[in-house]
DNA sequence: GTTCATGCAAAAGGTTTGCAGTCAT
DNA sequence: ATGACTGCAAACCTTTTGCATGAAC
């Protein structure tokens, strides 16, 4: 479970897991798909459960250190979050009329990818891959 | 040219081709690679020609529209821009570390996209993929 | 009693917008 | 005249930060 992952990153680096934190942790484990900063915060809130923006926005760097959720999409200039291997890793295609989100996974093209970097000798963490267009139902 | 490009899509939208706009124009033609709002403000004012903030932030998107420079890639919460087709198209290793930007091109990773594109019935307009990690210099 | 955390409110920083004055047609 | 355009400054919005208070070790 994530919580373990996240009290041995706080841990190593001498942080504590305070209710706020697991506040976070918990609703962020909650959720599907993606997710940004203000949703959170939103939802805590409707819950009376009390964690101050701050705290939110200075918790969900630590979750991504700790390995349990990823930037995943930027749109608009808000970062948006998702958790870490929710469904391995997908990417997405993105309906810039409707504004659908579509995930797939290539396997093909993680491989190429990986090439593509021991090319380069570049060490990949992350990546992220957008296709902007119309969905189905916005191309008539 | 750009300037023809750019001409007709101000017509069809009724709009005029002036000074302010045609500065913005010419200093986004002789940028190489990635550049940001800020820096074609930066360079006009430098050279003294005077176009305001607003109009520079107002013209980039026409010239999105007219498809002379596209959005590239998101960093921190800047919008960057970048020419259209300058090289054909290619996509980015960003080293998290150092923050250098590798091009790279791979000819199979954009068939599998358009492939994948087929496969949602989903016409894509542009794409982004950015793989993040370490470079060379940054792995040791 | 240090060190770490929190909440608040202010600041930051990129981008957008309202407005009054100008210019082209 | 009408509609488009500009510059300025204020507004916006997400995210970050300084600070005082408070809890944990």
């Amino acid at each position: 479970m994530s919580k373990a992952k996240f009290e041995e990153h706080l841990r190593k680096l001498g942080l504590r897991l305070t209710p706020e934190r697991n506040a976070v942790l918990q609703e962020v484990a909650s959720l599907q798909g993606h997710f940004e900063p203000e949703e959170v915060i939103l939802r805590l809130r409707r819950k009376g459960v009390n964690v101050s923006r701050a705290s939110v926005y200075r918790t969900l760097p630590l979750l991504v250190a700790s390995g349990i959720i990823e930037e995943a999409i930027y749109k608009d200039r808000k970062t948006r979050y998702e958790k870490c291997a929710e469904s391995e890793h997908h990417d997405h295609l993105i309906c810039t009329s409707c504004g659908k989100i579509i995930e797939f996974v290539s396997q093909p093209i993680e491989l190429l990818q990986e090439e593509v970097c021991r090319r380069n000798r570049f060490r990949p963490s992350s990546h992220t891959l957008e296709i902007r267009g119309l969905c189905d139902h916005c191309t008539a």
